[in-house]
DNA sequence: TAAAAATACTCCATAGGTATTTTAT
DNA sequence: ATAAAATACCTATGGAGTATTTTTA
């Protein structure tokens, strides 16, 4: 049996007064009953605390080393109190983010500096994922959140689409159609095309695919790379063309151009979580996520 | 107010059974308290810490956090209990010890590692120092056991006699007396003599001087050694010739030869401490001491 | 003798028990 | 239908109060 606290609290405050009277005034206790407390507390121990006469209280040396620990313990105990109720309001734990390469070039970086000024006391815990690899991971919480790619989603899962972007078509800035702002993608037909990986993503790999055929040729996909990155790398060393979500163009490479042209596709990005999540933290961060992406992503969609 | 210890360890046991039945079994309890009092403890911090159903009992992340804290508070709690009581039973903490330099010689390196081996919990100060010196500190708390020469004691200390040995004379091994197992000191008369330092301890210088007069000579003082040690070393290099205690002849010195002689004064050595010191680890110390020099020093006291 | 701790008692708040209802599988 | 948590109610331990005695500087 441990040692109630309430007693511990009492000790403190006699051995800092160094007289009963004082110590039950400060406690808003009358004098009798914290003697009792104390009689009680070395009773249970077996051990004298105080030296006291009616003239002087003193701590004994057990006495002595119990005050540094009490003061510890209810310090402690305290702190916990706050803890746990900044942990309630989802000001301190941790979440575990999942995401797709793509959003490392669609502001994931700068919100990850917003998020971390807004939460200080948090902990997160980020991982490169495809979309099929996070809803697992999510399903068995070994994720709070993911950020995926439309996907079939379970029941246990609830999705919530982020980010809607139009592609834009990617050319070394050399190519004869560098110079315009729009083009039509028929055009294009006889290049060799640079595609997202199938086997990363083939939700990615069947949009590109869709584009080309409704633009009326099947294309000569010559590489498929395994980062949009790469994909831009490769259009730069003049590898072929690419499709790439819009945001891309913000990726800083040099030695490329990026043309509209028409298409009904879009590049979709959905946050999952747990169906049930109770926790504050994580629905905190969804609404980061939300607010973040709706105020940068809105107005930017025509 | 802090959170009452014993709700801490009710929320454990929940925590761990992961069940209010199997919980309230374990802490010899019936269900509805338990229940009752960890719903006391969600409402007291405003957090919930279980999520429950019927079927279902899981902590919250407030909850886990909580449990991580409540387990360390209440083991801390419980080695409290424990700290308190060896300190009680005088098996930890610190006690501080005075001696003279003289000590060194007597036993008091192989006591402290007696004394080490029995009470490995306990901290041992020491500090080399003069009787009066000791005297003052020990009055005045900043000692709590000090070994002394016999001296005036004022009626707040407490003296018991720890010691008592005769003294040989110290004579260069060259000496022509060297070989001599027992002579008559007033043979040495005519030789410079080597006293301890009547300012570090006037109590030694008074004895020497003593026994000379009553061997019917004033000795010539040439050297004033402030250290036994110092002593012997000026005997071995040929300075003059000195009057030793008995144990000194064991301190392991080449280039000396000690030899008994008939002489009343002893040289006395006190163990002093604050006559109403109740801890208990000085007593303890106290009887250490006690046993450890009866043991050695009786037979050999001839 | 005066100030502070200890003792004696009284009361009621609450920890814990029993009986029962609710809920989710 | 059943097992487990929640609710309702009751009992009694003990925490805290008032009055008084004891102790020592």
């Amino acid at each position: 049996m441990e040692i109630d606290s309430r007693l511990l609290r009492y000790f403190v405050a006699v051995a800092e007064e160094l007289s009963f009277s004082r110590a039950a005034a400060r406690l808003h206790l009358s004098q009798p009953p914290l003697s009792h407390a104390i009689r009680q507390l070395e009773d249970n121990l077996g051990v004298r605390l105080f030296e006291r006469s009616s003239r002087h209280v003193a701590l004994t040396p057990a006495g002595q080393a119990l005050y540094k620990e009490a003061r510890f313990l209810l310090q402690r105990n305290a702190d916990v109190r706050q803890l746990v109720r900044r942990i309630h309001a989802g000001l301190e734990g941790e979440v575990k983010i999942g995401f797709v390469g793509s959003m490392l070039y669609r502001g994931l970086p700068a919100w990850l500096t917003h998020c971390q000024s807004r939460y200080p006391g948090v902990a997160r815990a980020l991982q490169e994922l495809n979309s099929a690899e996070q809803i697992g991971l999510v399903a068995r919480g070994g994720l709070d959140i993911g950020l995926v790619h439309a996907n079939p989603v379970t029941d246990e899962l609830t999705a919530e689409t982020l980010l809607i972007e139009p592609f834009v078509l990617c050319l070394p800035a050399g190519h004869v159609l560098a110079g315009n702002g729009h083009v039509d993608l028929a055009v294009l037909a006889g290049e060799p095309f640079i595609f997202f990986a199938s086997a990363v993503s083939p939700v990615y790999y069947e949009l590109l695919l869709r584009m080309c055929l409704d633009a009326g040729f099947m294309p000569t996909v010559r590489y498929e790379a395994r980062h949009w990155l790469s994909a831009v790398s490769l259009v730069a060393q003049g590898m072929g063309v690419s499709i790439v979500p819009r945001s891309l163009a913000a990726c800083g490479l040099e030695g490329v151009a990026y043309l509209r042209f028409d298409h009904t596709q879009r590049s979709e990005t959905q946050m999952i979580w747990a169906r049930g999540s109770a926790s504050r933290i994580v629905h905190n961060h969804l609404d980061l996520l939300r607010d973040w992406f709706a105020a940068r992503a809105g107005p930017a969609l025509d």
